[in-house]
Formats: C-alpha cells, sequence, structure tokens
DNA sequence: TCTGGTAAACTACCATACCAGAAGGGGGCG
DNA sequence: CGCCCCCTTCTGGTATGGTAGTTTACCAGA
C-alpha cells in the first residue's frame, strides 16, 4: 500500500509512526467503526504521551481520508466514500483489462508455468478452508499477470484500489462459496491465457471484477451509516 | 486535484492551511526545485508564525510526495519520481482507453456537438498563441469525452494523473508546434467517434497519450537530478 | 594537503501551555 | 412540555521551550 507510514522509509521510527499505524490498523480492521469520534487529548493519554504526535497521526490518516478532522469539533472516523470507491473500481477495471490485453499478447511459458502454481497453491487454500490464504494468493495472481504482461507498476496501481475497499471487504461476509467463484474466475483466465483468446479473457476480466458490486451493494444496504457520498 | 487542502472542505481556513498552499504552489511551479532543503524553524520565521502550523503542512506535502522529511535532518523537495510518473501514465492510459471505448459505444448528438464547441474553442486559442486557456480546453475536452462515456467518475481520476507530471510540465517547453499536434489529435478522436470507429479510436488515443513519452525523456535527460526512483 | 576528531550549529520531534470556537446540558420562562 | 439562553466542557489550532540526532565547520597531526 503506497501509504504514509514513515517507517517504510527505514527512518528512524517516531512516536507518531506507532500512533499512525496503530490507528489506521484500528480503522481498517473495523475495530473503530466509521462515525466513531476520536480527540487528541484521548487518544495521547491512552498512550501516555503529548498530543503532538497524535496529532500529527490524525493528520496523516484525514490525508488517506480514513479520519476527518474539523477545528474545535470531534474528529470523527471517516464513512466510507462512495465516490472514491467508485472511482478506484473504475480505475482497477481499466488497468486490470489494459493488463490483459497486455498479457494476452505475449504469454510465455514459464509465466503460464507460474500462474498454474498459484492457481495450485489457491485451490489448496480453499480445500483447507484457509480464506486468509486464499485472498492472499489473489493478490499474488494479479500481481503474477502483470508481471507477464511487462506491467510490473500495476501492481501497486492494483494494491491501491484493493485497499480502498478494505473496510467494506472487512464488513462483508465472505464464505467458501464465493472463493470458489473466484477461483473458477482465475482458472478461466489462465485457460483463456493459455488459448490466447483475448476477447474470451477480456469478458472473463470484466465479470470478474463486476462480482465485487453484488457485495458492495450488499454491504451498502445492510450499513448505510457507514457511506458518504 | 484531490489533495489534502483542509481548505476545500468549506471549513474554517487555518494557518496551515495557508502555508500548505503557498508552498505546494510554490514546489508545483518549480519556484522550488528538486533537492532544495527547507527547515521548519526557517519557514515559520519567513512567515512569523510558530513552527507548528509549518509543521503540519510540511507533514501534508509529504504525504503528496512533494516533500522528504526525515528525523533531525534538513528537509528537501522531492524530486520527481520515475516510478510514480510511469504508474500514473499506466493509469492515465489505461482509464482512456476504457472511457474511449465507452463512449464509442454510446455517442450521442449532443454530446458531439458539446464536443465540437470544445475544439473549437481550442482552436481559437491557439490561432491567438493562448497556451494557458489551450490547455486548459485540454482539461475540458478529455472530462467532455468522460461524460459522453458515462463515467464522470473518471474525470478526478485522470486529473489527479495529470497533477503526477505537473512539474515535468512546467520544466518542458511547449510551444505552438506542439499543441498544434495536441490539437490534431483531438480532431481525430471526435471524427472517429462521429464515425463510430472504435478500433482507429483507440489507436488514436494510445498515440496521443504517447506524445508526453517524448517530453518526459527530454525532460528528464536535461534534469537528471529532478528524478529518482 | 589530507584525514580524523571534536565542537558547534542545525534540524525534526515531543511536551506543555494558552486560546478561541463549537457542542452539550441545565435551568428558567412562556 | 418545549424552547431558548447561558455557562461549562470539550476540542483543535497555535506558540514556545527542550531534547536528541545529524550535519557542518574547524583544528590538529601526519
Amino acid at each position: 500500500m503506497s501509504d504514509t507510514t514513515a517507517s517504510l522509509d527505514f527512518g528512524r521510527r517516531t512516536t507518531a509512526d506507532t500512533i499512525f499505524d496503530s490507528l489506521r490498523d484500528d480503522i481498517v480492521k473495523m475495530r473503530l467503526r466509521p462515525g466513531t469520534r476520536l480527540s487528541e487529548a484521548e487518544v495521547a493519554k491512552l498512550h501516555d504521551i503529548s498530543r503532538q504526535p497524535v496529532r500529527e497521526a490524525f493528520i496523516r490518516l484525514d490525508n488517506l481520508r480514513l479520519l476527518h478532522i474539523r477545528p474545535q469539533r470531534a474528529t470523527v472516523v471517516r464513512p466510507m466514500s462512495n465516490g472514491t470507491i467508485k472511482r478506484a473500481r473504475f480505475m482497477r477495471l481499466s488497468v486490470e483489462l489494459e493488463v490483459a490485453r497486455r498479457a494476452c499478447s505475449r504469454p510465455d511459458d514459464a509465466s503460464m508455468r507460474a500462474l498454474q502454481e498459484v492457481l495450485q497453491q489457491q485451490l489448496e487454500r480453499l480445500e483447507t478452508d484457509d480464506l486468509t490464504g486464499f485472498h492472499q494468493m489473489d493478490s499474488v495472481f494479479h500481481a503474477e499477470i502483470c508481471r507477464m504482461a511487462g506491467c510490473e507498476c500495476a501492481i501497486e496501481v492494483i494494491t491501491d484500489c484493493k485497499a480502498t475497499v478494505d473496510r467494506l471487504c472487512i464488513l462483508s461476509l465472505k464464505d467458501v462459496a464465493s472463493c470458489r467463484d473466484v477461483y473458477s474466475d482465475h482458472a478461466e483466465i489462465v485457460e483463456h491465457l493459455a488459448d490466447r483468446n483475448c476477447d474470451s479473457l477480456l469478458d472473463t476480466v470484466r465479470r470478474h471484477l463486476a462480482r465485487l458490486n453484488n457485495t458492495i451493494a450488499e454491504v451498502q444496504r445492510d450499513n448505510p451509516d457507514y457511506f458518504e457520498d
């Protein structure tokens, strides 16, 4: 995730870095729900530090659109933005289609074997009900296609797009059945790549990414207060 | 630009907002060159304020990858990131292609007339050597195609992508001749849309966006110190 | 002239205090 | 019982001082 964590800079880790990581994790993992009120003084007291590093962490989280700071008012955990989600999804679809198009025109045997291997690992995780591992392999799968396409730069773009729906995915109750659908799509993608069937590949990519639309609609219906325009 | 300016929140404008806007403008307009060292104390003294709001502005600029802050070391104006530029350009190409594809399948008379009107305004600005106006119309042109495609959300995505090469474009010496090329591309795009010739439209969009590659290469050759990986 | 060591200066980060604006609660009045 | 006003509390923004880490400059010795 191209976030604002200074610690990734391999520099000295500051107190602000620690507070930032802790709060971001709480927000993204939905331990801090949208609408929750926070104050600099409260968080500072909780960690036995001054307001200053807490304030810096708040600012960085505001920049990630995870917190909403206004003068003299309680800071709140921002609801998820429908506009941001829509833009990120459109961006991801566009990028994945372009990556797929390029991958289709240059699949080589080594890359195909790598994809097959990732697919196999996903199947293994499905069979052992390891959903966390399965999702990790999902990222690996898409990254591998980017490499096949010669677009390593797209990996980070896709990662950032996925990050915008992190909180939403936590709310949705993903089960093995829906993961099987995802796996089927992946298998189909690999098949079309092997056949160099570009039109079918693009259709499958569109359908694959459209799956999340239902999830988004469900979560928005069940949790309307967690969203804003 | 989806930036970190709190002032766009229609809330109270703070001192930090003012410093942020001022410094960002200086950096983007290249009045502060990459590598320039800044310090909180120095900027605070310059504006006759305390270090605290300056620090907040620095943090926000760091988040925009315009400043590089490290503990106990002078803050520097970040060089332009080749990786960021590459990602942004790939993103923009992907999004513009998807937008074009959708626009091509649903051009209506009203939208075509709107595009023709924007094209006419661009020609007028070319004829009066108004390059600033011409570039403003460039954004309007691409936004109009997004509307035609029914993808208003893509407007902000494209705007953000363009923002990553703001500084680079300031360094390149754009002239009327290169703007004529841009205008020709735009005219060709409108023609293909009118003919519903999708393949040709996509080819023109690719070529149109590829023009900046030469500009980027030139600026990188002439100003190697302004770039980093 | 070069190199290493040391001291001074520079720097961001953190703590503390003060101020002004916003919100909430309680009391009084109609 | 409801509404309005006032007071208190909560809140972020800003100012100031201190500290620890880094850089730079100067000096001495080889």
